[in-house]
DNA sequence: GATGAGGAAGAAG
DNA sequence: CTTCTTCCTCATC
């Protein structure tokens, strides 16, 4: 059978052009009815030197993969207050000696704080850089990467579109904008924009200072294996399945092992699953149907089958890792 | 309606 | 040639 339906399109499928029309671009059509976030940089922000990080519940939307593996809110809320109006009143010289310790306790408590965020911060951009399948560093981008980027930020904070305000664009041309640059571009999410590549640029630059084993965390992943990966081959679709898998606290909630031994997983959430697929391969018209399809095509040459007790969006490596 | 199986054709590398 | 992607029909849950 042909494909009538194909011939339609102006473009090839394939083409970045295609992700970036906005008449051709199936992310965006989700996006019309969610109300955006609004006022990222109007909110409390937590800053030190180094980095610079937004007031991150704002980050922590649901339904969001990428996020909810990142610091959780009250880590922030927990963080002492330091501004004189709610700190406790110190009306003799017996109380100075312990609001000095309660102050050294404050200042380690923020320091953990600090590093904890960071480390979140950097494995979070470490995650969605093997997602996008770019480099971590914004300078590099070429206009694909930054593409891929915006899709991913339109999806991270539910926006309308927003890449098709940034076209021709590459990383090094967009760190060079200023905020009211950004605002030009997109007078309502400018800012939240500016303001979420401002934390890949801190990140990129906290990762150029310190040297890679003070900041690796305690699992599998590392700032030195994205930069190995990259750039990557293309990669399978079974690759990218167990890449998912092989972070639990990202992704469980759209996809998990039911076995691991046996390499018997299940996708939770099909529509997610499918269009993190698609994000990673440049596919905004993925959805499970295709995916689903090419997950079939694994049987014949036996990488994935399905488990001797066949369950729907349930499926099984063949070699398990 | 969502999912599953699989045929067919085409794109991309 | 391989690996999807896209579209399709039919079956099953």
């Amino acid at each position: 059978m042909g494909s009538p339906g194909r011939e339609h399109m102006g473009c090839t499928a394939h083409s970045p052009l295609y992700i970036t029309h906005p008449h051709t671009n199936p992310w965006l059509e989700e996006a019309e009815d969610i109300k955006p976030p609004r006022g990222l940089l109007g909110l409390p922000e937590v800053s030190w030197p180094g980095i610079y990080v937004p007031c991150y519940d704002r980050l922590a939307m649901e339904e969001n993969p990428w996020v909810l593996g990142m610091t959780e809110p009250p880590a922030l809320a927990a963080l002492p207050s330091r501004t004189p109006e709610v700190s406790p009143p110190a009306p003799s010289q017996a109380q100075d000696s312990s609001s000095e310790v309660e102050g050294q306790v404050e200042e380690r408590c923020l320091e953990q704080v600090r590093t904890m965020v960071v480390g979140e911060v950097l494995k979070d951009v470490d995650t969605a850089c093997k997602l996008l399948n770019i480099v971590p560093d914004p300078l590099d981008w070429s206009c694909v990467h930054v593409q891929k980027w915006l899709l991913w930020t339109e999806h991270l904070y539910k926006l309308p579109q927003v890449s098709t305000m940034f076209q021709e664009l590459t990383g090094r041309d967009l760190c060079s904008m200023t905020e009211a640059h950004f605002r030009q571009h997109s007078l309502q999410f400018g800012d939240v924009l500016y303001a979420h590549l401002d934390i890949w640029r801190s990140a990129a630059a906290m990762k150029e200072r310190c040297p890679p084993e003070d900041s690796k965390s305690a699992d599998d992943d590392s700032w030195s294996d994205v930069m190995c990966n990259y750039p990557s081959q293309p990669i399978h679709l079974w690759q990218f399945l167990q890449e998912l898998l092989l972070k639990p606290h990202n992704y469980s909630r759209c996809i998990r092992w039911l076995n691991k031994e046996k390499g018997i997983f299940k996708i939770e959430d099909s529509a997610h699953v499918a269009r993190l697929w698609g994000i990673r391969k440049n596919r905004p018209a993925m959805n499970y149907d295709k995916l689903s399809r090419s997950i079939r095509q694994y049987y014949k040459k036996g990488i994935i089958r399905k488990p001797d007790v066949s369950r729907r969006l349930v499926y099984q490596f063949v070699n398990p890792v």
